[in-house]
DNA sequence: TAGATATTTAGATGGTAATCTAATTATATG
DNA sequence: CATATAATTAGATTACCATCTAAATATCTA
């Protein structure tokens, strides 16, 4: 079981509880970054530097609205993600395998 | 989604990629530091700390032998976190729920 | 009981990561 | 075109974390 990169920046991510909160707000759908920090107390850099760690492990994909930057959840990531942590830890993961 | 400090700290514990190793070693079945420590490079006091971590997450459990310590791996917790990333992601999670 | 082995604990160090303010880039609009 | 708004980037600071060596604790055995 030798981890990827990819897998490796994954957990990365999803370490940070202010990541994991990002990723259960786009759950509910795209959100612009604006609207993401509304739920947020820190700085809109901070916010920013968040994001870039979520695209990184492409957790996340962005595209452009005006002067807006829509964020979005990359489901195959987290897919991905699910399946491995199965691996990792042996367990069944409804047969599918 | 408030999360709890069990939660905060499952995922910190494996946010480490040599415990993630020492997780997946112990898939395969229980084992002593010892034997754990045959897979890798660091030191007995840097396991140990790996060691405690997870314990505190309660993803291991330990026992005594003589002079050996035993640790497996915790499925339950295992199985709290899978439901928990489940939960985060808003994923399917083969109907259960 | 003395010494060997197994493991943990204490304390220190270097590196990484989260956050901040300020500056920059890009877009929209009066 | 000038200014406002949206978001990122740069650079600094602080806190945390992985790792180390040395010391302590616990158990076994000669």
């Amino acid at each position: 079981m030798n981890e990827t990169y990819q897998q490796e920046s994954l957990f990365s991510a999803i370490a940070d509880i202010q990541r994991r909160k990002i990723l259960h707000l786009l759950q509910a759908g795209e959100m612009s970054v604006s609207e993401i920090n509304q739920h947020f107390d820190f700085s809109g850099a901070t916010l920013s530097h968040h994001l870039s760690i979520l695209k990184k492990a492409d957790l996340v994909r962005v595209r452009r609205q005006g002067q807006h930057r829509i964020y979005t959840l990359n489901m195959s990531a987290v897919e991905q993600l699910m399946l491995f942590m199965n691996k990792l830890f042996g367990a069944k993961e409804d047969e599918k395998q």
